[in-house]
DNA sequence: TGTACATCAGTGAACGCGCGTTCACTGATGTAC
DNA sequence: TGTACATCAGTGAACGCGCGTTCACTGATGTAC
């Protein structure tokens, strides 16, 4: 009785404290950016004393990185879903690269944290393997949009080209001096769709085209 | 005599120390990462107590901000170089996606500093106007390889997309995963220019091909 | 050419702050008998 | 079903640290007369 007429009394175990750091990491991240995002403010928002993290994680670091990894996860399933929803295999280039920057448009800091983390490394994170990061959706887009799957080199680097093109997409298409393009082209979609348009086309102009 | 006998003794007033505090900060940046760049640390590489900077610098955003000045003046210069310097129009596009990562590559910290102090405005800095930039740089070049010059919006799409490219493989080309491609290529050069060689084409691609 | 004085560009000590991490502890849980 | 005890997952106080910034100061420089 006294125990359950106190329902919302917090135990003293939290059960999935784990994930509840990694969950309000990500929200300290997208509210307060990455500045914010220290051990003490991670415990705060968890509702947890400073020393509770470290049953978890053994360091700052490593719940950095956790954050990074389920980040991935994320966007990795969005390319995946972009691809598998996609109309045609000409449209599924597009997708993916809408997919891909709408993720990090939604999750900016998120999603700079888990490039800074991978860059820290000078290596993404070992779980991010090709079947995982969507990397091999890219190539699968490619090939069924028509490039040659027996020319390995070129299609790696085609596929490296789109990934890259997509982050800088990314990162930058908030800048300030775009702005006025993005109006006149009637919003954010549409200036995002006709920068993809002119990337869709290059990987298999390349791949085609010359050499 | 007491004077010029001791003549490295440095003097009461440094002479240029506003210079100087931007020079130590671009050193500390590269020598140790973003991540040691404190306002008190580049007094410290200066030689200066560390309130010296404060006659210089409103507070270390704007000494921060100085930095990543400096920084957009060389990118600046280095793509003006690398458009004058092409042997042909058709050239020049890849010769400043070069010279663009290969800035980024020799600087990565400070390149990073630079998209951050834009980012975190939301705007590049004022005067990195488009004539400054290098922007207006590839759109020259866009057009000496054949693009109407008329279609402005898609000639500024086009633009973009280069850009971004460029941004992104700056950023990533470093990424441990790659690294078995690159050597399979024979070292970085070729590397960057494989996956530029699919930039390049792709901006006329778009321009030419579509809509 | 000298002198008085305002201004400029440094010094170094001090401030309060939040940080990552450690420590001895304690309450809750699970298990062996 | 009860009891003893090991283990797990928290607490909260404390540590030393480097930070950005302020302050009263002082040495050097430039200018008016």
């Amino acid at each position: 009785m006294r125990e359950s007429g106190n329902a919302q009394a917090k135990p003293y175990h939290h059960g999935d404290l784990s994930r509840a750091l990694v969950e309000a990491a990500r929200r300290i991240l997208e509210a307060e950016g990455a500045v914010a995002l220290s051990l003490r403010a991670v415990a705060r928002e968890a509702g947890v004393s400073p020393a509770a993290p470290y049953h978890h994680f053994k360091d700052k670091t490593e719940l950095l990185e956790a954050v990074a990894h389920g980040g991935w996860d994320a966007l990795s399933h969005a390319i995946i879903e972009a691809r598998r929803t996609a109309a045609s295999p000409g449209e599924a280039l597009e997708s993916i690269g809408l997919a891909y920057v709408h993720f990090a448009l939604q999750n900016p800091a998120l999603y700079r944290l888990m490039y800074d983390t991978s860059r820290d490394r000078m290596a993404m994170p070992a779980h991010i393997k090709e079947e995982e990061s969507g990397y091999s959706e890219v190539q699968c887009a490619l090939v069924a949009a028509g490039a040659d799957p027996n020319d390995d080199r070129e299609l790696q680097l085609a596929t490296i080209a789109s990934w890259c093109a997509a982050h800088g997409l990314a990162e930058m298409c908030n800048f300030e001096q775009f702005r006025p393009l993005k109006e006149a082209m009637g919003g954010d979609e549409a200036f995002l769709r006709g920068v993809l348009r002119h990337f869709g086309t290059f990987s298999l102009a390349g791949l085609h085209g010359k050499r």
